[in-house]
DNA sequence: CCCCAGTCCTGCGGGC
DNA sequence: TGCCCGCAGGACTGGG
C-alpha cells in the first residue's frame, strides 16, 4: 500500500474531500474543516509505514495517518466502489490528480498529526520495531521475558509492529514454533528461526502484493488483487494435508480471540525447525 | 501483566 | 428462498 502510492511525493494537495458516501463516515481528526484548513497547499514530502499505518509527511511538518484496519484501501486509481469511498485528496502538480481512501466496514481512520502528537501516538512506547528488519536479539529482546503465548505475542504492535493475524500464522509455521508456545520457554535456536521466519514470509507476501482473502477487498493502490493467498501454507486452510509433511492435516484453533492455523506435526510445543 | 468480552462496522456463507 | 448466526486482514477500553 504504501509503495503504491509512492508517486504522491512532490504532489501538492489542493483539497480533502469526504464524499458523498450512504455510509456512517469514518473517523477523520481533526474535523474536516480544521483538517482542511491544516493540509490545504501543503506538499507531500514522504511516504512512510508506522506499523499497519501509512504516513503521509507533508512540507508543514505534519503528517496524515491513514489506519486502514480489514477493509481499508489506499488508491490512486478509481476505487471498487463509490458506496464505500470515504475521504480523498486532490492534488497537482505532481504524477497523481487525487489519492482516495475507499474502507467496505469502515472501522478504518485518516487522522492528522503534528510532530508532538505523532511522536506520542507511534513513538517507542506506543509502537514497537518494525517486523520487516527483526533480529532473534530484537525478538528476545521485545519478548524474552514474556510469560505469554507466542502467537498472541506476535500481533501485540508495543512489541513488534507490522504482524497480523494472517502472517503470525504464517510465520510460526516456517519457523516449526507452537502457536502456544511460551516465549519465556523459547531458546536461542527458535528466537532465530522465528526472525528469519518473520521477515521471509513478510518480504515473499510484500513480492506478491499481499494477500486477497475470499471476500476479495484487499487490493493494492492500483486496486489489483495480491497473490500471496495462493502461496499460505496454513492459514485458512483447516483440515488440508499439510504441504510440508504430508501427512498430518492443518488444525484451526482461537487464540485471545482470534483463529489460529497450524500443523501440529511440524510445529511441535520444543524445538524449532532449523532456521 | 495479561486475558476476556465488548465496541466500532459491513457483508458473506452456512445451517435450518 | 429467506432469515439468523457466526465470522472476518484490527485496535482499543474497562473489568477481573
Amino acid at each position: 500500500m504504501r509503495r503504491g502510492v509512492t508517486p504522491a511525493i512532490g504532489s501538492r494537495i489542493v483539497e480533502v474531500v469526504r464524499p458523498r458516501c450512504s455510509r456512517k463516515p469514518i473517523e477523520i481528526r481533526p474535523s474536516l474543516s480544521a483538517f482542511r484548513r491544516r493540509v490545504r497547499g501543503a506538499t507531500i514530502t514522504g511516504l512512510a509505514r508506522a506499523g499497519k499505518r501509512v504516513v503521509i509527511w507533508l512540507d508543514t511538518e505534519e503528517a496524515i495517518v491513514v489506519e486502514p484496519r480489514m477493509t481499508g484501501l489506499l488508491l490512486v486509481v478509481d476505487p471498487p466502489t463509490q458506496e464505500h469511498l470515504r475521504w480523498r485528496l486532490v492534488l497537482e502538480g505532481g504524477s497523481l490528480g487525487e489519492m482516495s481512501y475507499w474502507d467496505r466496514r469502515g472501522l478504518g481512520s485518516v487522522r492528522l498529526f503534528n510532530r508532538n502528537e505523532f511522536q506520542e501516538s507511534f513513538g517507542p512506547d506506543r509502537l514497537g520495531p518494525d517486523a520487516l528488519g527483526i533480529t532473534a536479539a530484537v525478538y528476545r529482546q521485545q519478548l524474552g521475558d514474556s510469560k505469554r503465548e507466542i502467537k498472541p505475542a506476535l500481533l501485540d504492535q508495543r512489541a513488534v509492529a507490522g504482524i497480523g493475524n494472517l502472517y503470525a500464522s504464517e510465520i510460526l509455521f516456517v519457523a516449526g514454533i507452537h502457536p502456544q508456545r511460551r516465549c519465556s520457554a523459547m531458546n536461542h535456536r527458535q528466537w532465530q528461526a522465528l526472525s528469519a521466519a518473520t521477515r521471509s514470509v513478510l518480504a515473499e507476501a510484500i513480492r506478491y502484493e499481499g494477500s486477497t482473502l475470499g471476500d476479495g477487498t484487499y487490493r493494492n493502490a492500483l486496486n489489483r488483487q495480491g497473490g500471496y493467498q495462493n502461496h499460505h501454507r496454513v492459514y485458512d486452510r483447516a483440515g488440508e494435508v499439510c504441504g510440508d509433511c504430508r501427512s498430518s492435516r492443518i488444525c484451526r484453533m482461537v487464540q485471545n480471540q482470534r483463529s489460529t492455523f497450524y500443523c501440529s506435526r511440524c510445529q511441535k510445543r520444543t524445538g524449532a525447525r532449523l532456521a
